[in-house]
DNA sequence: CCTACCGATCGGTAGG
DNA sequence: CCTACCGATCGGTAGG
């Protein structure tokens, strides 16, 4: 974990807001040096490469996710499938508000990292959105939702949820708890009995 | 329009293939020529820039969701707001099935368009998005959707629609046809009235 | 954290 | 569509 208040946490925080604005491939060592006003051959006083740079907060984004996971399954009110489906929305949409320029740069740039880490990643996406198609069967299986490809409902909503961190801005229309509120509600009823 | 069949058009095609796995700012110009067999300098007796090239997949792309709005809005039968929506839906994901690198550019690369071109693509884009808003909105008039937020359920449902130009492979387990069934539906009960 | 610098690569042009 | 080339910028290193 990188300490907040250090300089290298300081690199993460700005090189997340540029990577969100530009993408990672369209953003310079140079460019994130500016922003600390410093020169760019100092930046490698503190990290190794641009790609480190990327993978911390990749890594940091995913970290966030799986423990806010953790503790949302945690719950002991979250035996009951729909709870459980509820939880793991309300937050991965807490995760996603918190930081949207961490999240959208975890979403979109994981093509840049290394081979190695590219599919540590991958192997962590998959193990996450099981939890979500978990949820899913299991809510199936019990009758309370309806019959559907639990795997392509997850894919559904999560890239639904991943969707939040193109748009959100925390100055926007709706705060980050209706949002959360709304997208459970939204995710619920995709998954209810049929319409019919 | 470009013609199939050209050089011009070979250039799009290969072009969206590597900005889709890439990205625009990481493809270079060397890129697509060696793809074609061509020297990079030969790129320029068919565009005067690489944004050029990236600005004829963007604007094909938005050309093509429009059109078959269009069509799936014209047919008579497209009336009612629940018919309306899903005929949307439909159309959406096979216009991204039909071509999902090309939208997938769409979708993700626009930020590197000039300032007026990128302006006049989320003029658009926001066209497009009202359809869908209109649709739910009307739907939830006559009763045949439950209250919701219209414009929060339109940008759930839209970018849950784009999530599929990132992950769907033609030779993939579901069929483009079985996916905007699965999409049609998890859409139209995401509107539907309360689950509880 | 700085100055000074490196080889590689970038988008694009000139002239055929 | 080619060869030859341009100035700018890239990620990164040496040495302090």
């Amino acid at each position: 974990m990188i300490e907040p208040g250090t300089r290298r946490h300081a690199i993460d925080m700005v090189a997340s807001e540029l990577f969100h604005t530009n993408g990672y491939a369209a953003t310079s060592v140079r460019d994130i040096a500016k922003a600390l006003d410093i020169q760019a051959a100092s930046m490698y006083a503190h990290v190794a490469s641009k790609e480190d740079v990327l993978w911390s907060i990749v890594d940091g984004a995913a970290t966030a996710f799986e423990r806010r996971a953790d503790d949302a399954l945690g719950d002991a009110s979250a035996t009951d499938p729909v709870d459980r489906l509820a939880a793991l929305v309300e937050a991965h949409v807490e995760v996603i508000t918190a930081d949207p320029q961490r999240s959208s740069v975890f979403v979109t740039e994981w093509r840049h990292l290394s081979p190695e880490r590219r599919s540590a990643i991958s192997d962590r996406r998959d193990a996450y959105e099981a939890r979500f198609r978990t949820a899913i069967e299991d809510g199936i299986a019990v009758g309370a939702f309806g019959a559907t490809d639990p795997a392509l409902a997850a894919t559904f909503l999560l890239t639904a949820l991943n969707g939040i961190a193109t748009w959100y801005r925390p100055d926007g229309r709706l705060s980050a708890d209706r949002i959360a509120d709304h997208y459970v509600d939204l995710a619920l009823r995709s998954l209810s009995e049929d319409h019919r």
